[in-house]
DNA sequence: ATATTAGTGTTGCAGTTGCAACACTTTACA
DNA sequence: TGTAAAGTGTTGCAACTGCAACACTAATAT
């Protein structure tokens, strides 16, 4: 993921947050970010500390949706979040807060740092809808055996790989599927069972694969 | 969906298009807009026509993900479509095709009417990531009939009103939401036996909610 | 006006999934 | 180091869902 201050100097970040007008806010650990701009819609950038953006589930599981740490971007919507979910500091944390509009003003600005910033949000803003993308692609599919074998066609793809390393555990792969942490196991032994796949720990190989003519 | 060219002249989206040396290119009814551009990224506007987003199931069935108009906006990746995912025109189209990498370049530009673009196109983008944000929302519940309903609270929320106006039908809906439509039809059956709802055609009335305090 | 196609609603059934309960392993930390 | 907490794997079962088959209605085209 893109850094939103690539390219800018130190001395150029400070003159672009104070053009922005963006402040830097402390969050003591577990605390809540959203709960204090429910009106506006803003940008965060996470300075320093980690942040967890979590949806409480109706029977109060709660589920991490993303994990964002230092020079992490994330966007608020009023309209998007409410109810159960919230985005909360894991740690303490320093974070950036813009306000949207003001970018949004800024863009007749002409300053090189401005441009540079705006350049990496944009890069940020179409990862993450690419991102979404994929997410969608997989969550679309019907069964948890095509959501996780869409799971590992995209991540192979990504990689060039037959070797797919989970980048977390496998309670949080079911919840980035969203299916039941259980049931997601036991399609991962029939699979093995079927010879599809091998595992290791975090590392899934995959052994052969039709569709993609591995 | 914000318009890309809004609040731009005619005569400048002419500068504006041969400064990103953009590309009108016509696609008869049906062609592939995808197949034609597998290597690089790009940023393709509706001038005139219409252009779906569709997806091949494993069994064949194909579905429309999105549809899109006149000045609609799409981006696509290399590393996101494949096999079974493509953009066609509806009918006969044309569409400005630019290389996402120009507008990139292009950010030190100070034309005005490169900043309004870029302004739009910032607004666009964040629409999009709402927009996928509010779709995971939903296809993360784990019944239909919370799927359901959440897609019912969002549009409720966002339109402030417990009556709801399908903007599609009902086999779309279930494509939406990403579950089999007569399975949809026998929850919707469901939830007006109990009184939750209404429906009149593509009118769907909200009658309680414990969880929003209706 | 009528034929054809597209959309809607219902239901049985088999396959899939969430959930609960449990055993075991790994990790965190006092 | 030892103990609690977190993560992993298995299985039975009830609930949910996709699919197929069908009937009916609405929209569209000739």
């Amino acid at each position: 993921m893109q850094n939103a201050f690539h390219n800018i100097s130190t001395n150029n970040k400070k003159k672009l947050l104070s053009l922005l007008e963006s402040k830097v806010t402390h969050f003591t650990k577990n605390s809540s970010i959203l709960n204090n701009y429910t009106n506006e819609n803003i940008v965060g950038i996470i300075e320093e500390g980690t942040v967890q953006l979590i949806k409480t589930a109706d029977n109060g599981n709660r589920t991490i949706i993303q994990e964002l740490s230092t020079n992490e971007v994330f966007t608020t919507d009023v309209n998007t979040f409410f109810n159960d979910t919230d985005i909360i500091a894991l740690e303490d944390s320093k974070i950036i807060i813009i306000d949207y509009d003001y970018i949004i003003e800024n863009l007749d600005n002409n300053k090189d740092y401005f441009n540079q910033f705006i350049k990496n949000l944009f890069v940020i803003m179409n990862e993450k809808i690419l991102e979404k993308n994929e997410r969608i692609q997989i969550l679309t599919k019907k069964t948890i055996r095509n959501k996780f074998l869409e799971y590992l066609n995209l991540q192979s793809r990504s990689k060039g790989s037959r070797n797919i390393y989970l980048p977390y555990n496998y309670k949080d792969l079911a919840d980035y599927l969203a299916v039941d942490r259980t049931a997601l196991a036991r399609e991962i032994s029939i699979l093995k069972k079927e010879g599809f796949i091998e595992t290791k720990g975090k590392k899934i190989t995959i052994l052969f694969d039709k569709k993609n003519k591995f």
